[in-house]
RNA sequence: GCGCCCGUAGCUCAGUGGAUAGAGCGCUCGCCUCCGGAGCGAGAGGUCGCAAGUUCGAAUCUUGCCGGGCGCGCCA
């Protein structure tokens, strides 16, 4: 046996084809029933197929279940039409057997490898500016990123993660002044940067105040680069590469005008009002936009377009950029932009974030980045830690805000869902340890068989979402969709526990024991495998 | 005004064409001669913002409205 739920498609794509009727547009589907009474597998292949066929749903599944029982033989037990024409497929103690030992063989590889074509893949995410420390929003964006750049190569794509430093620009020239300002005991500049982290630099940086404002804003936006550097490595985020904005304005030409050069030859520049514009309304855009101001300097835009061409040069065949909320409106230009320079329209994907809110017995705090009120991403782990945190920011779908409760992220207990997940981890740990190395080794090397009285329910449900992983997996990465794993997470917690519950695993029938240990197993590995791809560390003991 | 995201249980949110819409928290009530009780359960609780439309079938797709968040610079 392949991949089960795999097999299971296959035959069922032959059973249509043994009956002549065209393969569907979409691919039907086979979910695991609410119902219990609806079997293991339920398909809609009847019903999206009839119409076309200008048969009756319910008369095509009599027959693709007639199909269905020739071609899987004994792994199929019954099979039942239900309602519209749902086929309802219960599967053989036997079929689930094997797949029990499909998952084992499969090591920690289970769940992995769905990539389908591989891609090339630079994921650029948190990218926050280096003005200041790391706030909640960042902290939220590094752990989506992370984790799906995780989810990816888990996948068998090749991720390569980067960081994208704003260190050009009025920006830093503003932090620089906020620092010197600092140092020299005057007041800061307007619009520029307060906190105290600002004292902080003015402390650092020797002779700040009588430097030359470009040193110490380089000075500055050094020790806040290895600040976040720091910050990130804690919460378990680390980078392939940490690009520099003022890289794009260094070297003969610089890659700014080589990309200028590039969009000039596809004759997308025009010159106005003594300013270099791009024609990003040809693809979309609601106006065209100045790569360079009639002052002769560059605009942010004429970075961010270069270094997406450096990213194009690099030889990626798929951008991931993961954005915050708070720049949406720039998505239409950049796509433009890139389109502009040559690229195809499905190379480049820009993620929104949406936002974060901290919310601690019913308020929600305040998270101003000038007035130095926010909360970092240090704040955040050192008040909850690296698991809760990475679990409550990803628990959640990037594109709905959130409200994270502290009160209930730093509980101990199984109210707290990231717990209550590692808990059955650690649980499940320590049930192999009292069976014993000798008693598990056994277990594991099979052969697989069915005990006696057949598989219990609670054993029957458990497996099956162990073998739902490789499509939760391919799932979430093809919606770039991590909080599907955390969701998958829980409730094979809860599947495991409901089993742990109704059925004592050590000292019982050797037979059913193998089974029950062997069940253990897969699950453990069902559960760190979706921790890891979270980020999360999935304990022996807690 | 225009654009993007969101609106599902008291609260926070899953669920992007299928059957009787789910979880966590909160609330009420149970379970320790038994592999981890820092545990395990049960129950109450819902016009899926509103209205049309498409479909055999809509929380899900379309359109319009209502409500909330964000954005609309020769700033970054």
């Amino acid at each position: 046996m392949s991949e089960p739920l795999a097999d299971l498609r296959g035959a069922l794509d032959g059973a249509l084809a043994d009956l002549g009727l065209p393969a569907p547009k979409n691919p039907p589907s086979l979910e695991s029933p609410r119902q219990a009474d609806h079997g293991d597998v339920a398909t809609n292949a009847a019903m999206l197929v009839a119409k076309a066929a200008g048969r009756q749903p319910r008369e095509v599944a009599e027959e693709l279940a007639q199909r269905l029982a020739v071609r899987l033989g004994p792994a199929l037990e019954s099979a039942e039409v239900a309602g519209p024409g749902f086929l309802n497929l219960v599967l053989s103690d036997q079929w689930y057997v094997e797949a029990l030992q499909t998952v084992l063989a499969a090591g920690e590889a289970w769940g992995g490898g769905g990539a389908d074509p591989v891609r090339s893949v630079n994921l650029e995410f948190v990218s926050a500016n280096p003005t200041g420390p790391i706030h909640v929003g960042g902290t939220r964006n590094a752990a989506y990123g992370d984790a799906l750049g995780r989810i990816l190569a888990f996948q068998g794509h090749a991720v390569h993660r980067e960081f994208y430093v704003n260190d050009f620009g009025s920006q830093i020239r503003r932090l620089g002044e906020s620092v010197q300002a600092r140092a020299r005991a005057e007041e800061p500049p307007e619009g520029g940067y307060q906190g105290a982290y600002i004292a902080d630099l003015a402390a650092q940086i020797e002779g700040a105040a009588d430097l030359p404002t470009d040193q110490v804003a380089q000075l500055a936006v050094e020790i806040m680069v290895a600040q976040a550097q720091r910050s990130l490595a804690r919460f378990h985020v680390l980078f392939d590469r940490w690009f520099s904005e003022r890289s794009l304005h260094e070297g003969a030409p610089t890659p700014v005008e080589h990309a200028f050069e590039v969009l000039d030859g596809q004759g997308r520049t025009f010159r106005e009002d003594g300013a270099l514009w791009l024609r990003t309304t040809e693809f979309g855009d609601d106006k065209d936009r100045v790569l360079e101001r009639s002052t002769g300097e560059h605009t942010y835009f004429a970075s961010d377009i270069a270094y997406h061409q450096e990213k194009r040069e690099r030889g990626f065949d798929l951008l991931i950029d993961v954005w915050g909320a708070d720049h949406h409106g720039y998505v239409p230009r950049m796509h433009a932009a890139y389109r502009a320079l040559g690229g195809g329209e499905d190379e480049l994907e820009l993620l929104i974030m949406q936002f974060v809110h901290l919310v601690e017995g019913g308020e929600r705090g305040k998270m101003s980045k000038r007035a130095g009120e926010f909360v970092t991403l240090d704040d955040l782990v050192d008040d909850i830690g690296v698991d809760a945190a990475r679990w409550f920011l990803l628990a959640r779908s990037h594109d709905t805000t959130i409200d994270l409760d502290l009160e209930l992220a730093r509980r101990d207990s199984s109210e707290n869902p990231v717990f209550y997940v590692q808990y059955a981890h650690a649980r499940i740990a320590s049930v192999l340890r009292k069976a014993g190395p000798e008693r598990l080794a056994q277990a594991l090397a099979g052969p697989p068989g069915v005990p006696a009285g057949g598989l219990h329910a609670g054993e029957r449900a458990l497996l099956r979402r162990i073998i739902d992983l490789p499509d939760e997996i391919r799932e979430a990465a093809d919606r770039r969709a991590p909080h599907r794993i955390a969701t998958y997470a829980l409730e094979t917690a809860q599947l495991f526990s409901a089993f742990y519950r109704d059925s004592q695993v050590v000292g019982a029938e050797p037979e059913v024991e193998t089974l029950r240990l062997r069940l253990a197993v897969a699950a453990q590995r069902a559960l760190a495998t979706a921790l890891e791809l979270l980020g999360i560390s999935a304990p022996e003991e807690m």
